[in-house]
RNA sequence: GGCGGCAUAGCCAAGUGGUAAGGCAGAGGUCUGCAAAACCUUUACUCCCCAGUUCAAAUCUGGGUGCCGCCUCCA
């Protein structure tokens, strides 16, 4: 089997051919750092952790570049209103980025530049495209002309007469073409400048990816990722840009975007006032409930987000932490060979494997992928109920193998890598001896059926978010 | 106005020619001091509407309706 993606500028899935083979080179578009990332800003990195681990997984090694667009009009606006330098603000952002990507187990790129720190690649892409003839300097300012350029249109599916026609921007008379955009921009008062042959100025928004991609990946790379508004005109200069600097085509062999986040069934606007920054719903949610939420849903399918979806979500992962939590008790039982009961499980976990490899070979599809998890969940825990009510013996090789199969699909996922039930995070160790020493209590009344005692005990812990489960092999408890 | 996408149960969501995955919620049951969890059973004769192609369509074609995104910074 071979991995299929959908492929935006051909419209279709395709198999996928590396350039060069075992090895997967990509290039995600990054965040603009002039605020706390947004769960729109999750959805895209999320996605792309997952298709990065699902490559590594099949043996690719993955070259991942990331940029920060650390120098841009909201960035030196923010800087302008806080009176502080617009590195200042960017730097800010972007550990508040590190931050929160981090906490939703998103694995760090091999190299994430900055504009900032790439103004000479920059310039020289500029200079070659004015000395191609695909650039021209109007006042200090360059522009992309974009009639030059055979093909431009060819991601986004639009004509430039489509362009010119539906064309909502006022008409700057300077340009050749309404479409043509800027590749510099000369330095205006309060913004931060670089010299450059045309004066003093700083680089437009879409040359930094097509340099710096060019530097870090090279004329040609395999995947280009980024949300589905990135498509027209982000993408479709870049291509422009970097096709016609150097010459070579196509620059990028799958172009795969991710479908857009709404609120309410609406775009999420600050205007609106349905902006929801990652920050905040960590405050109420587990980082993991936000990452099961996201993947749970194709990758190119809109998603809706709200408190409801998002506890839901919560719910299902639950059932995906307790057959975690049932792989612990297993771990306890001792080795008694072979049985049909763990014919039955390893047969599971065979069958598991192979559909959540097929869900994820085509088109990286975790939402169908995540039904295989669901699937083996349930046979594990059938298994141990069997095996705790002691009709059968307990199969080592059988489980460790099934075991195995659950963490590698959730381990591709990035999911259920939280601390267990019955433990706490470090913070909270002290809790730890505490309540092994309440639960022997409660079982102490327990035995006694001193119930109402028992039945205190549990509601108390309730009361402050601790929930009890009892069960024949002993008491289990987690934290709300 | 131009370009693109979506429409599947109470909710979320897979499925792109062969007779509707999975999750949540609901109902019944097993287990249990009770509860929770787990497990079993059950919940769409049908996939927005109409017409067509086909032995066969949720899936393809045409038309219609509704919703969304992009075309301006945007993940």
């Amino acid at each position: 089997m071979t991995v299929r993606v959908y492929n935006t500028l051909t419209k279709q899935k395709e198999e996928f051919v590396p350039r060069e083979p075992g090895k997967v080179s990509m290039y995600v578009c990054g965040v603009t750092p002039y605020n706390h990332p947004h769960i729109g800003n999750a959805r895209p990195f999320i996605t792309w952790d997952v298709i990065k681990r699902y490559m590594e997984k099949r043996g690719y090694k993955v070259h991942h570049i990331q940029n920060f667009t650390d120098i841009d009009d909201k960035i030196i606006k923010t800087a302008n209103s806080e009176g502080v330098s617009w590195d200042v603000i960017a730097n800010r952002y972007i550990k508040a980025y590190f931050e929160v990507m981090d906490k939703l187990n998103i694995r760090r790129a091999d190299s994430y530049p900055l504009v900032s720190e790439h103004i000479s690649e920059i310039i020289a892409m500029v200079k070659t495209l004015e000395d191609k003839g695909y650039a021209y300097e109007v006042d200090g300012d360059v522009y992309y002309s974009v009639e030059k350029f055979n093909g431009y249109g060819k991601l986004s599916g639009r004509s430039l007469e489509d362009m010119k026609a539906g064309a909502r921007v006022d008409v700057d008379d300077r340009k050749d073409h309404p479409m043509d955009f800027a590749l510099w921009k000369s330095a205006k008062p309060g913004e931060p400048s670089w010299e450059s042959p045309w004066g003093p100025g700083r680089p437009g928004w879409h040359i930094e990816c097509s340099a710096m991609s060019l530097k870090y990946l090279g004329e040609s790379f395999d995947f280009h990722g980024g949300g589905s508004d990135l498509i027209f005109p982000h993408h479709e200069n870049e291509i422009a840009q970097s096709e016609a600097c150097t010459g070579c085509s196509p620059f990028v062999h799958y172009w795969l975007h991710n479908g857009f986040i709404t609120v309410n069934e609406e775009k999420m606007s600050k205007s609106l006032g349905n902006f929801f920054m990652v920050k905040d719903i960590l405050a109420h949610y587990p980082a993991e409930v936000l990452r099961y939420f996201i993947i749970a849903t194709h990758y190119r399918s809109p998603l809706d987000f709200s408190d409801e979806r998002l506890s839901e979500a919560g719910k299902s992962l639950e059932r995906l932490r307790t057959a975690v939590e049932t792989c612990h008790e297993l771990d306890k039982q001792k080795d008694g060979g072979r049985s049909e009961q763990s014919i039955i499980l390893l047969q599971a976990a065979q069958q598991a494997k192979s559909e959540f490899y097929a869900a994820m070979d085509d088109d990286f599809n975790s939402a169908l992928a995540i039904s295989s998890m669901f699937g083996l969940a349930k046979e594990i825990n059938v298994y141990y109920s069997v095996v705790a009510s002691g009709k059968i013996a307990h199969d080592t090789a059988a489980y460790t193998e099934a075991k195995d199969v659950y963490f590698e699909m959730a381990d591709i996922l990035g999911i259920l890598v939280q601390e267990r039930a019955g433990k706490l995070e470090d913070s909270d160790s002290l809790v730890n001896p505490l309540m092994d020493l309440i639960i022997e209590l409660r079982q102490q009344a327990r035995k006694q059926k001193d119930w109402a005692t028992a039945d205190k005990i549990r509601d108390q812990l309730s009361a402050i978010g601790i929930v009890l489960e009892d069960s024949p092999q002993g008491v289990r408890w987690k934290k709300r």
